[in-house]
DNA sequence: TCGCATATGTTATACTGTAACGCAACCGTT
DNA sequence: AACGGTTGCGTTACAGTATAACATATGCGA
C-alpha cells in the first residue's frame, strides 16, 4: 500500500517537486518506513509483493529520487536513505553518521564542516563538484 | 624471488611494520606503480602474469594492507590507492580530492576538517571512529 | 618436534549495478 | 483526434564487486 501521497491530482501552487511514478513513490515510502538505510536489494524484496520484479525498477527509481533530493545514496555502504530534511536538491553537502551498533543514520548539514573542505580544496587548487563525508561510529543511543 | 625483504631482528624493536608476503608486494607493487586508483579486478588483471588467479588473493592482499595503513579505499569509486605518506596507520583521517577528469587522487590530511568533523559529532553526541572523506571534482591540471 | 596462527590456492557463490530492447503512458502540437 | 517526442515501465541478460567454505602450506614459538 503505497502511502507516499496518492491523489493530488490539481495543479498546486509552485515547482511542486514534480509529481513522484508509481514505482518511486513506493521505493521512496519503503525507505521512509525505515529509519535505516537499505540496499536496493533489501527495497526490491520489500516491494516484491507490490509488483516489483527487477533490480533496475529499484536502481531507476531511486535514480530519480535522488535527482529531486529526497534520497541519498550511503557510499561506504553501498545503501540508501531517505533524506531527512525537506529536501536537499539545494544543499551543498551533507554528512551522515552511521551508528555501527544499530544502524542508525543521522543527516548532518554543518557550515564550518562544508566551509573547511571549499577552504583545502581551494588551497590545492582543487574544484570540488561534491563531497562524500561518512562517519563510522556508535549514536548517543549505543555509546 | 619476491622473498619481500630479509631480516629478522631477534630484538623485538617495536612493530616495525611487519615484513609483507609475496601477494601483498605484488598488490601493493601494482598500486603504486599506478597514481590513479584501481579496483580488485583492475590489479588482479596486472597481477594475472605473476601467478595470481583468483579476487580473492588480491582481496586478502588488500585487507592487509589496509590494516597497515599502506593502501586507502575509495568508498565511492570501488577503488584502492596507495597511501601517499609514509603510511597513515595513525592518521586520524584523512580526505581524497578525486578527479573526475584525468582520476588522480590527492590524499589531503588537514587539521581543521578534522577538528570540524569532531566537533560536529560531539555536539549530536555520536562518537566517530572513522570518518569517510572523498570529494569528486577537478585537479588543478584538469580545471 | 608439535602445535598454532597466518598465508595461500581454488571453487563456487552472493551481492551490487547496467546494457539493451520493446512497449506504454504522457504531453504539447497540429 | 492524430502525430511525435519524451519519459517511464517491464524483462532478460549480463557485468562488476566481494565473500564463504574448504583444503593445503608455511612460518614460528613452546
Ligand atoms: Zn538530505
Ligand atoms: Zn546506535
Ligand atoms: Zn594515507
Ligand atoms: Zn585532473
Amino acid at each position: 500500500m503505497a502511502k507516499a501521497e496518492m491523489g493530488h491530482d490539481h495543479a498546486h501552487s509552485y515547482e511542486a517537486p514534480t509529481k513522484l511514478t508509481r514505482n518511486q513513490s513506493m521505493v521512496f515510502s519503503a525507505l521512509r518506513e525505515q529509519e535505516k538505510p537499505l540496499t536496493a536489494y533489501a527495497i526490491l524484496d520489500r516491494l516484491r509483493g507490490d509488483g516489483l520484479r527487477a533490480p533496475l525498477q529499484i536502481y531507476r527509481a531511486l535514480d530519480k529520487l535522488m535527482e529531486k533530493g529526497l534520497v541519498h545514496r550511503l557510499e561506504s555502504l553501498n545503501a540508501f536513505v531517505a533524506c531527512q530534511h525537506e529536501a536537499c536538491s539545494g544543499h551543498s553537502t551533507v554528512a551522515f553518521a552511521i551508528c555501527e551498533n544499530c544502524g542508525l543514520v543521522d543527516e548532518i548539514e554543518d557550515e564550518a564542516v562544508n566551509r573547511e573542505i571549499e577552504r583545502v580544496s581551494r588551497e590545492r587548487g582543487f574544484l570540488p563538484t561534491r563531497a562524500t563525508v561518512e562517519l563510522k561510529g556508535l549514536c548517543a543511543e549505543c555509546r
